[in-house]
DNA sequence: CTCATTGTGTAGAACGTTCTCCGTATAACG
DNA sequence: CGTTATACGGAGAACGTTCTACACAATGAG
């Protein structure tokens, strides 16, 4: 057993709280109070443990502290690494985090619900401070569950009527809206959505939201154009062939809305290889506005929700609930359009 | 605060080993051996134990564990979260994980050399079993003075010398000549590198060895072609102009190998814009055959590293590691080339 | 029958912090 | 001068595990 000879040797020359407080000729209580800055310490004392903090290259463990006060550390858990406005969310919490001295440890629920559940209880177990779970499969109640244990926003969560913790989201409702108006606009009548299969058809959903918003928009546009909710259900093998169906059937719509750039670009790929025109034989406006949007090749339409600016509400709410706040509170950001060449031209 | 409170009422009802051993009325030790599965402990007592821990939903915690013993976390470090092979290398983490009871925690170093030490650290004070590094950018001392406290694999970085820990690596220069040999293949001769700037240009990093790849390669080829590695620093904000800059130029190669498909992409992109025919006016290779690059409207040839084996490939030699193995490993993956429209076509 | 041996379980000391009391010195006040 | 605040610092009990050392019973060997 090497490693425990590794952590034994270690183990010596390890430097802990009662290293320094000799070393600065102090007690280990004092120490502990210059860590938390708490009350009661002098100018003098402190400097000398501070000094002896630096000399010794001393870091408090973790994993004592979290045996009875703060760890300093937030749990981050993503349900899939897939989705392309993840990125942005984790540089979001990542910089509102980094003045401060609380630290981010991410968990990949990898699309199976008991794995998210079980890092989240590894997350609680860790006596972390507390946790942003990003777009979680779970129901509310359980959640809410875990809420009592420790300090929850969800992000890409819409449950508005949670009261034991925070969410944060962007208005998925209105950006639908937004992509289904500015279809309106360039004076398509015939526009389908591209959706998720039901699954936990949860209304908290961001998909559910988004359709609900095609729906709306749809329904006031006041034109004859019904409501077509296409449903391709994730993570089939078959996916692709089910869209190449869609796009070669006879009642294929002019203009689709997708519930994210992920099938809207895959869409667009489609088409070209199907020698379908963009825009001029369909249009196409995606979700999250993703960096593969962009490319000029590509230059689909999407609807723009800010991960960073999500993920930095998200972590600033956290913050305040970790200081002491109890009211739940619950945000809703404004998405907007970005414009390209995939909606056609506007009249 | 609140916060303090909620622990205090959820302390009263925390579930301890102590309240497992009375309710299963036996010694607390005995407890620990079960969840240990140490040895010493009989049919019976481990069935009453068990059984408990069921009835109670016990749960040991983690932070506890850490002060003595192993916390069954190991820690993966991504330096930054953009490059697409990052999802492959968590999902591979994750498969082989999932069957233990290890579970994964994840950091991201937003490409801040500080918040990676930092980071690192905070895995070793978090008492972690074992750590993954992908591709660090700390020099190999580092790495190796904190492989004493913990075991450590590297992925994607070259120091098939280090002793103190473990790497896993595809053979980056063996991809250079892949892509280069293709091109070469397909008549081209005048084929250029596109790479990183230098910053902390070790030898260890993908990226050079990928430029020994290629200059080997070209010089082997025979032909008069001189191997010609244009740098454009990554971060930067005016990158696309960079690369506006080098497709308009004169002497532009007439083939690209690409670091990164990162930027292989984006080379595409731009000579849309540019109308520079791909692959008969510039043909492009290049690396990690992300997502991106199979969509029909961009068909990048690429040089593929499974990201997945690579991840299971370390997550199992740290594994073996923690498991007790002392000499240190060193493993080179084998890459495959990707052909698409890109390349041009084979003669 | 005695003495090791083996199998099973327990007691209790770590592990490295936080945090509640409590003691002491100094200052302020009447 | 006595009393009461106030500021500073320390002792020591948690926190929830692991793990060494030991006790005890049953078994086997001689």
């Amino acid at each position: 057993m090497s490693p425990k000879d590794g952590q034994k040797t270690a183990k010596t020359d390890r430097v802990t709280i009662r290293t320094v407080a000799s070393h600065a000729g102090v007690s280990v209580a004092a120490v502990s109070k210059v860590l938390r800055n708490a009350y009661g310490v002098s100018d003098n004392l402190r400097g000398k443990v501070t000094g002896s903090i630096q000399e010794l290259g001393y870091r408090p463990s973790r994993t004592a502290r979290g045996l009875r006060g703060q760890t300093f550390t937030i749990g981050l858990l993503l349900v899939e690494i897939g989705n392309p406005f993840l990125p942005g969310v984790i540089a979001g919490v990542n910089g509102v985090l980094a003045p401060s001295h609380y630290q981010a440890m991410i968990g990949v629920g990898e699309a199976q619900t008991q794995l998210e559940t079980s890092l989240i209880e590894t997350m609680i177990d860790y006596k972390m401070d507390g946790l942003i779970l990003v777009a979680p499969r779970l129901p509310s109640e359980i959640v809410a569950a875990f809420a009592t244990q420790i300090p929850i926003v969800a992000l890409g969560y819409h449950d508005a009527s949670a009261e034991a913790f925070d969410t944060v989201n962007t208005d998925d409702q209105r950006g639908a809206e937004l992509a289904v108006e500015a279809l309106l606009e360039c004076g398509y009548r015939d526009i389908a959505m591209l959706s998720l299969g039901q699954r936990e058809g949860h209304k908290v959903s961001v998909v559910r939201q988004r359709e609900i918003g095609y729906r709306q928009a749809m329904q006031l546009s006041g034109f004859e154009g019904e409501p077509k909710i296409v449903n391709i259900s994730v993570g089939s093998p078959d996916r692709e062939d089910a869209m190449r169906a869609f796009l070669t059937s006879e009642n294929r719509p002019r203009a689709i809305f997708c519930w994210s750039d992920l099938d809207a670009v895959t869409i667009l790929s489609l088409a070209a290889e199907l020698k379908i025109r963009v825009p001029e034989d369909l249009a196409v406006v995606g979700y999250d506005n993703s960096p593969t949007s962009g490319l000029s090749l590509v230059n689909l339409a999407s609807i723009d929700q800010s991960g960073r600016h999500l993920g930095e509400m998200a972590t600033r709410t956290l913050l305040s609930r970790i200081e002491g706040r109890t009211a739940a509170t619950h945000i809703l950001m404004e998405p907007s359009l970005v414009r390209r060449a995939s909606l056609g031209l506007k009249i």
